[in-house]
DNA sequence: GGGCATCCTTGACACGATTCAGTTCTCAGG
DNA sequence: CCTGAGAACTGAATCGTGTCAAGGATGCCC
């Protein structure tokens, strides 16, 4: 019995004795139809194994079921669970999701805006590899929704939840100057990335209010936020004269930081008694790594799912609908690699 | 100039002052297509804004240039490397990707099969829950190609891309009683996943030809192959009375693994000295933990690639293409956490 | 039995792109 | 000047579904 791959609504309506508006009436609005009707309607349906042509009903609808999400990494704990967060509230409402990675590139990222524009998606969900709100602002009026994640919007124009990399920043670096740290290194890029600018942005301020200025803040460049871009942050980290040499490192996130932790321990470093670490995101690793990681956590799950939520209502009534940048707060978790400092003079 | 929402291939024909087949033709067929026609209807549908209408193209054309992954859980780092393995060769093809996570749920596993239906995609990589080869012979009934990722097909009628995962249980327990263990417990579950089965068998098997049998190797069933699973199976094993306890843990995945060693950590339990431990997969996360994680590797972005390829080769020329089972070997690395074993009169 | 309201069902058109048979145009060759 | 071939373009039919005005059936009431 295996059917043919064409089955279309026709071939339901004729099986089951009925026009092709009334089979479309069972699937749509099921109410309209008396019940009999509806079960005979169903039961060919089944024998003969449709399935509703999507691209048929998105076309004439003009509109999909479905929303985009853009993230910078799949690797990154972080985004997963961020993702976890969206898929769980989208996939209640009915929705379906494309979840696109575009790894931090530019090029990428555009694909993929390209793609969800071509599917006619009702909403995207986007971390942006740099400021986008131009880009971000036309797919709006092509009546695309745009919802920023872990990006704080600037323009009251589009919905953001972020969480405030500042604070986070400045409660990385001011646990470590209070346990005593003068010289810290803060490991993070490329420097298009909010999240990291904002990161480093914080560090500068908790430097400024202790009196200490950004020569005591080195910044070591990565080029993405990997563990193998710490582990080589690491090496330079290790090059430079002892007496330079930071006693702290802050990374912009917990990934880079466990590159970090590698590239040290190889070189019989001791975290945190030679060099105390700080990461950021508290994804699950960091608590199991080889020196439990300080870092500072963000809410990822609840962030995911109040952006959704917020698409969803933006979606749903366009017309009710506010924008409004969510900020969380974030919170640090202090660990084992940034306990009993290294004492060292101040200045 | 914000172009309203709806511009179509009439839109563009009639502003470049050709006919709509035309349009199609320079989008499709360029060559038939003069270059003066052509370079006016481009300048056209750059003036507009226009973006093809992926569901009109696809009903029209019968077909859509998406593939589907399915895979088991998005926060697994095994999944995320293997996904992108998949997202480079089908990017570079020209296809579109829909990545869905079933969570190891076989409710969610079908809800996005259904999905993939309705969207029509050509092909789908999937891991499946459980043995799912009825329903997904069904889908290539319907014209949808299916790939097994990570899980062996014993239907010569699909392809499928794996890694032996009985010798990789071989390796890991084989590993372990050559350290001196005698009594080891398996931690995975659940059952109903043959990477677990399989992982299992293998152990199994490394017992019996050291002359021991099943009850040397307490199976603990977990509900997920997750990191607070592990934790949590932790608990359960030194709930044991110490006589009976196991010298060693073999974990069917590294997140599992990580969870133990939390969960011996906090309890003071010394791994390896104690307890020693070899986890499955070696993501990169198993040589940052606390204590490096001895652990089975799999080839996972080649996993991926293979697979994607495979079903690429499927995909454009069905009449050629002949099903495969392809097996990688994995390889043991070990690491601290099962070297220096307790040593332990045997039996 | 006629009038009327209610409830179901029908059938034709529309969505936007592709396809292909057919038309127009150009130009070389006789 | 005519013919034929080939290139370039046109226009209408088509894919599978949703929508909605209109039609049919049924039951109720006077």
């Amino acid at each position: 019995m295996r059917e043919s791959s064409v089955v279309s609504i026709r071939d339901v309506a004729s099986r089951a004795g009925v026009s092709m508006g009334t089979v479309s009436n069972v699937l749509n609005q099921p109410d309209l139809v008396s019940s009999a009707t509806r079960a005979r309607v169903l039961a060919a349906i089944d024998e003969l194994g449709f399935v509703p042509n999507h691209a048929a009903r998105q076309l004439r609808r003009g509109r999909s079921r479905t929303l985009g999400l853009v993230v910078l990494d799949v690797a990154n704990p972080f985004f997963t669970d961020l993702a976890k967060g969206v898929e769980d509230t989208i996939g209640t409402a009915g929705m379906a999701l494309i979840f696109c990675n575009s790894d931090g590139d530019q090029t990428r990222e555009d694909a993929y805006l390209d793609l969800l524009k071509e599917q006619r998606v009702q909403g995207v969900l986007i971390t942006p590899v740099d400021d986008a709100s131009a880009r971000l602002l036309r797919l709006r009026d092509r009546g695309i929704h745009v919802v920023l994640l872990d990006r704080r919007s600037r323009n009251a124009d589009l919905c953001s939840v972020s969480v405030d990399d500042r604070l986070g920043g400045e409660l990385a670096v001011r646990h470590l100057l209070e346990a005593g740290h003068r010289r810290i290194a803060f490991v993070g890029g490329p420097g298009r990335l909010e999240q990291v600018r904002d990161r480093h942005a914080g560090a500068v301020q908790a430097m400024t209010e202790a009196g200490l200025d950004e020569t005591s803040l080195p910044w070591l460049d990565t080029p993405a936020l990997t563990v193998a871009a710490g582990r080589d942050a690491a090496a330079r980290l290790l090059g430079a004269p002892r007496e330079n040499r930071a006693t702290a490192v802050f990374c912009a996130n917990d990934l880079l930081a466990l590159g970090v932790l590698q590239g040290l321990t190889q070189q019989r470093i001791r975290v945190p008694e030679d060099i105390a670490l700080v990461g950021y995101d508290d994804i699950d690793f960091a608590a199991a790594a080889a020196v439990p990681l300080t870092s500072v956590r963000q809410p990822r799950q609840r962030l995911g799912q109040t952006a959704a939520a917020l698409l969803l209502g933006e979606v749903n009534e366009p017309a009710e609908h506010r924008h409004q940048q969510v900020v969380f707060e974030p919170e640090l978790v202090v660990r084992e690699s940034s306990r009993r400092p290294t004492a060292q003079p101040a200045g």
